[in-house]
Parts: structure tokens; sequence; C-alpha cells
DNA sequence: ATAAAACTTGACACTGTGTCAAGTAAAAAT
DNA sequence: ATTTTTACTTGACACAGTGTCAAGTTTTAT
């Protein structure tokens, strides 16, 4: 045993104990509920994670990482055709979505109040826009988009129909199942970014 | 004067003065920062207003009826058709929206924490809900609504896509006009709830 | 002049975050 | 075998913001 393998067996058991949490409780949890889960004092919490914000932070990072997203996303990158990456990342987007979504709402919920975590936030919402804006490139150049559509405006739209509110009020609000959610998604973005 | 006339002056005082700090500053304002631009003492607000999530909730009735949303509502009510009703109302709720967008967004903050915001904002998407519920089943008597779709779920979508959160990706972030706003979501609602 | 209403002032309880200092127990280094 | 370091714990405290309470003061009505 290396000098800090206690200790990283501890931070790790944290950001797990914060993980499960969110999913039951949401953004209630408070750091004592944590440490108490967590079987450890709440300054054992802050002597890892300075602020919630920045706990809330890693355990993001920490999930995103265990559900292997870029793994996710091969068969969109691998796309042909600007529809075929289209559906395959609406595929891979909403089998991902379902589990790491208590964490972005908590995160969400946070970045009125903290600057760290609206950074963190504005930063995912980045990096999916990214895969939105090759997609709306690709059909561009296989002139399959909408003409009545500017590029940023497709990847606006595509986005933000995809974005974490809009599932949250189907899936989690309206009841839909996953599947119902992907395949609505498919046709639906299909129609309006197409001709 | 009657008893209550400066009292009445007062408590609508402090909505007026919370709408417009909500405007400014979002829902970071405090009970003592709205007491102090009304010019009262943080004690007269609670004496009007039991709680922040009250005040709040009272700032949204006044700011609803101060700009009129069953009036603008007329034009798509008085609709022939499913497509007309779905266009005025799109018009109408793009209009509307700028100007209550920071109360729904405060009310949005708080609903996690509280109980009476929670309910008060659940009632606000129940009213819209129902605005889109009327154009989806006009639609499905026109024999035009998209048959992939059920009446439910057509429901969903148009209610999910008219809702603040898209609106405030594509407007605030994005940097859309009202109208390119208004025209896009014509667009794309017509699409997807059409065959 | 008197009474009631509409306040103000200041103190305080409560919740949750974040900090600090002193102590302990066990592992690691020497 | 002893020190030292690491990984904690315990408990106190500062701070912000909400909400409450009681006592005092000004304004308005009669």
């Amino acid at each position: 045993m290396t000098s800090d393998t206690k200790s990283d067996a501890t931070k790790e058991k944290i950001l797990q104990v914060t993980w499960k949490m969110l999913e039951n409780k949401g953004n209630t949890v408070r750091m004592s509920d944590i440490a108490k889960q967590a079987g450890v004092s709440r300054q054992a919490v802050y002597n890892y994670y300075p602020s919630r914000a920045q706990l809330l932070i890693e355990t993001t990072k920490y999930a995103g990482d265990y559900y292997k997203i870029d793994e996710r996303l091969i068969p969109s990158r691998q796309a042909r055709s600007g529809l075929e990456r289209l559906n395959n990342y609406i595929e891979a987007w909403g089998g991902f979505l379902p589990l790491v979504f208590p964490i972005l709402n908590a995160l969400r919920a946070m970045k009125d109040s903290d600057e760290a975590a609206e950074q963190a936030y504005h930063n995912r919402m980045a990096a999916m826009r990214e895969g939105c804006q090759t997609i709306a490139e690709q059909l561009q150049i296989d002139g399959q988009l909408n003409p009545k559509l500017s590029l940023k405006q497709a990847v606006d739209l595509l986005f933000s129909t995809l974005w974490i509110d809009h599932w949250e009020r189907l899936v989690k609000d309206g009841g839909w199942s996953d599947n119902d959610y992907i395949q609505q998604m498919k046709t639906l973005c299909t129609a309006f970014l197409t001709a």
C-alpha cells in the first residue's frame, strides 16, 4: 500500500456516495448527508473537496468517465452521412442522459449561485453542442440541411432540442420511455433539420 | 383615503420593485434588497408577504395580469383551423415570454427548495400545456395531426418545445431575436405536428 | 385628544456552508 | 522501537440569508 491508497479510497467513496444520493434525493443533499452516508466526518469531505460545487463537479466527471460517453459516440463519429450521424448521436445521447441526468440536474441548480458550477455546466453544454455542430455541418455538406435554417440556427435548435430540460419534461414528467424519446427525437430532428 | 389605501400602495410597490429587480439582477435578489429598493424596512415586506416564495408567486400573478396574457391569446382561441390556432398561439406566446421570463425563471429556481413555489411553477406549466392540448386536439379534428404521434405525445412535444428552457437557450443564450424565435417555432412545430 | 394602522428598529433563532485548531489512532519511516 | 506522518475526528465558530418576535414610533382616521 502506498501512502495515499487509503485516502484515495475515501476520496472515491465520497464521489460514489454523492452520485447515489443525487440520484435518490436530488439536489437537496447536504454536505453532512454525504459525509454521514460515506461514513466519514463532514470535515473529511472538505478535506478532499473544498466546496459543495467542487464536489458536484468532480462527481460529474466521475460519472461521465464511468459511463464512457466517448465510447458511446463512436458509432456517430463513424457515420458516413449526416443523417446517419444524427440518428446514431441521438441513440447514444438518449441512452446516456438517463444515467447522468441527476448530476447534470444538480449542476444546473447550482449554476445561479456558484461561479464554478456555472462554468462546469457551461462546459458540458459546449461539449454537447460541438457534437450537434458536426452533425449540422455534415448535413450541410450532404446538401440535406433545411434551406430555411442557417448553420447556426440548425445547431442551436438541435442542441436545445436534445438538452436535458426537454428530455426531463418528456421522460421524467411525461412518462415517456427511453425508447419513445429516442425514436421520436430521431423523427423530430430529422423533420426540422432536413428539407 | 380609506384606511388601507396607503398599505395597498406599499404592497403594490413591493411587487413592482420585486419585478424590476428580478429583471435586472435575476433570482439572486434578497428580501433586504427588495425592501431597500422599495424604501421600506425588511419587516414591512414580511408584513405583506410571509415568505420569499409567496412574494415571487404574487409578483408572477401581478406581471401576468399586467401583460394581459388572456387578451393576447384571443386570436388563437378564435382561429378556425388547428394550424391557424397554432400559429397565433406561438405569436402570442413568443411576445409574452420575453416579458415574463425573469419571473418564471425565479420561480423555476425556487421550485426545488420550496413547496409553494413548485406548486406555482407547476400551475403555470399546466395552464400553458392546456393551450397546447387544444391546439393538438384541433389538429386531430382537422385530420392534420402527424399519424406517428399520439395526442399525448403531440401535446408533450409542443408544450416542451415552447416552454421557457428552450426559449432561453435560443433567445437568451443563442442571441435569436424575438421574431426569429416566433418564425422558426412556427415552422418547426408545424413540421413535426403535421404529417 | 385618542385610538388604530402602518410602519421601524433591533435582537434573535435556524439552516447550511465553509474554516480553524486541537486531538487521536494507525500506518510508515527511521 | 520510536518518532513522524497521514488520515482522519471533534467541536467551536464565522457568515449569509430567511423568517420571527416584541417594543417603539410615526401616520392617519375619528
